[in-house]
DNA sequence: CATACTGACTCAGAAACGTTCTT
DNA sequence: TAAGAACGTTTCTGAGTCAGTAT
């Protein structure tokens, strides 16, 4: 491979765009305004009416200043970056207001940019790379509270980058005038380039696409690991319920965990240090505070209601009738606790894992959710799919069990911004056919009345042309209505994320063989290339 | 054992981008 | 038929999981 693509070098804003402190115009260093475009550019972005924000980007930003310019630049109240922003918007417009021909050229030009280095040959097979590019410098933008949101992403060189490459290949060449940080030769990993970014000090890696040979056979892998829990299940879950009632209050913690996250598909949940991230929770870090037990709610025993942030921040509510021993143990559990204290005290994902490790070779956690999502998506499947239906039909028996699945695993989305105008819209269009309907019922009786009186051929054929006709709308409305129901129930629901990472595709390719469903309606290019493995081998009588 | 820390990988929603449909 | 809205696709990069190692 050629080793990562680097982030285009900054270029200084022409002389008239003009940064304003404390109300007059001051030329700022070519770093120091780098950094200063980072914040104009977001502007309009609610991030930077955040304080925390707002804080940590002045803190690095003034890092970054000469003496003179950080004596000068104290409050960011002060800093009108205005005009820098208008900059920017106008760029982004004229680049978009672009003729075709210069696009055309544009586009070509990044073409031959993926062509050059989006490809790396392994084992012998030219592959395609997944994230080729390192990232550009900019403000970090965290996910929820982060606390860290707004600091300052520094631009990646050659000299931080490890180049991971086979002996006998060419090492790639760094650009000109700079240096790898290190070449290694390791064949025990799959990435190809890696860095440390500065804001968590964690690894970033070049690593290949979806569609490649060795991440399709770690993603069969990965569906095979849950399929073999298919097979030990129901003992597990009797092994658990017995659990339940251990003398040792780990086990009972532990098989209490394993509930929830066999039932509701809840994460793992690994601690995280405390400053550094959003405070977000999986099962092993529920705290006290993340539930309520409620011993009878709308007419059910035993309710849990949970609330609390799961991964991306993203808020996890659910009210769930439990069993009874797992209602009392949960109140065990929270016995003289505050509500900031752990409710699985005695329980982490080491050693949760570690005895599912003992109850099935490759078992862990997360197992659970792959199981169950794609179990879920075979069960429903079955149960909303008519054979008699049209393929518009079968396709939404196909979403909605799919977004069974996407509850079940708490895949959220933002109402999309359009969502309502274009819910009218759509409902609109409703309304036209069906009135286009009933002109077309009436065109027919009169057609019919017509056949009657005349008797003739011409009579007869136009009543047969009215027929068509209606039959036409008929289907088109109810096309219309199928569109307007699964768009209404998926309005904040996402369903990509269970459909790349959690649904076995082999359940999906064989539903669309056994119904006649074409593959190209349910998987886009990407995502049939990305499971070419699956459209090769399963045929209709797969089973997950 | 408990704990801290690192590394490598999967999974996550937002935003940018490109195509198609409407007006 | 061109502009622009709507919608599907792709990119981006942050946020998890989990194993391994040191202390």
């Amino acid at each position: 491979h050629k080793g990562p693509y680097f982030a285009p070098l900054y270029e200084p804003l022409p002389d008239d765009v003009k940064f304003y402190y404390d109300g007059k115009p001051m030329k700022l260093n070519v770093a120091t305004e780098e950094i200063a475009t980072f914040y104009a550019k977001m502007l309009d972005h609610e991030y930077t009416t955040k304080e925390i924000f707002q804080n940590n980007f002045f803190y690095d930003w003034r890092k970054e200043m000469t003496s003179e310019e950080r004596k000068k630049i104290k409050h960011l109240e002060k800093c009108d970056f205005k005009e820098m922003h208008k900059y920017f918007v106008d760029k982004n417009e004229a680049r978009k207001a672009l003729p075709k021909e210069e696009k055309q050229k544009l586009k070509e030009e990044a073409d031959k940019i993926q062509e050059e280095y989006g490809y790396c040959i392994l084992d012998g097979h030219r592959e395609k790379i997944g994230n080729f590019k390192t990232e550009p410098p900019g403000l970090f933008r965290g996910r929820g509270d982060h606390p860290k949101m707004g600091m300052l992403k520094k631009r990646i060189m050659p000299e931080d980058v490890i180049i991971n490459c086979s002996k006998d290949s060419q090492t790639p060449e760094p650009p000109s005038g700079h240096k790898w940080k290190e070449v290694r030769c390791d064949n025990t990993v799959t990435w190809l380039a890696s860095w440390t970014e500065n804001i968590q000090n964690s690894i970033k890696y070049i690593m290949l696409n979806p569609s490649s040979k060795l991440k399709g056979e770690k993603d069969w892998q990965k569906y095979e690991v849950a399929r073999r829990l298919k097979g030990v299940v129901n003992k597990i879950r009797s092994q658990y319920r017995a659990d339940w009632k251990s003398r040792e209050m780990k086990k009972r913690q532990r098989s209490v965990a394993l509930y929830f996250i066999d039932k509701l598909a809840l994460r793992a949940g690994n601690e995280k240090e405390e400053g550094e991230t959003a405070d977000t929770v999986g099962c092993c870090s529920l705290r006290v505070e993340h539930i309520k037990l409620h011993p009878e709610l709308d007419g059910q025993e035993h309710v849990v209601e949970f609330d609390f942030l799961g991964k991306d921040s993203i808020r996890y509510y659910n009210k769930v009738p439990v069993e009874k021993p797992v209602f009392k143990n949960l109140q065990l559990f929270m016995e003289n606790k505050d509500p900031g204290d752990d409710l699985f005290d005695r329980l982490n994902t080491t050693v949760l894992n570690k005895h599912l490790q003992d109850l099935m070779d490759g078992l862990t956690a997360k197992v659970f959710r792959t199981y169950n999502a794609s179990i879920t998506l075979q069960e429903q499947l079955k149960a909303l799919t008519d054979a008699e239906d049209n393929v518009a039909a079968k396709l939404l028996s196909y979403n909605r069990a799919n977004r069974a699945v996407a509850i079940l695993c708490n895949h959220q989305r933002a109402t999309p911004k359009s969502f309502e105008k274009s819910m009218q819209n759509l409902q609109a269009k409703i309304d036209a056919k069906k009135e286009q309907l009933g002109e077309a019922q009436m065109e027919l009786k009169r057609a019919k009345a017509d056949l009657k009186a005349k008797k003739d051929v011409k009579s007869k054929a136009a009543v047969e042309k009215k027929k068509k006709l209606l039959e036409k709308i008929q289907e088109q409305l109810l096309k219309l209505n199928v569109q307007a129901t699964d768009k209404e129930e998926n309005k904040q629901i996402a369903l990509g994320t269970s459909k790349l990472n959690y649904l076995d595709p082999r359940i999906s390719v064989a539903w669309c063989k056994k119904f006649g469903v074409p593959i190209e309606k349910i998987y886009n290019k990407t995502q049939r290339e990305k499971f070419a493995w699956a459209i090769d081998m399963a045929d209709e009588d797969f089973e997950f």
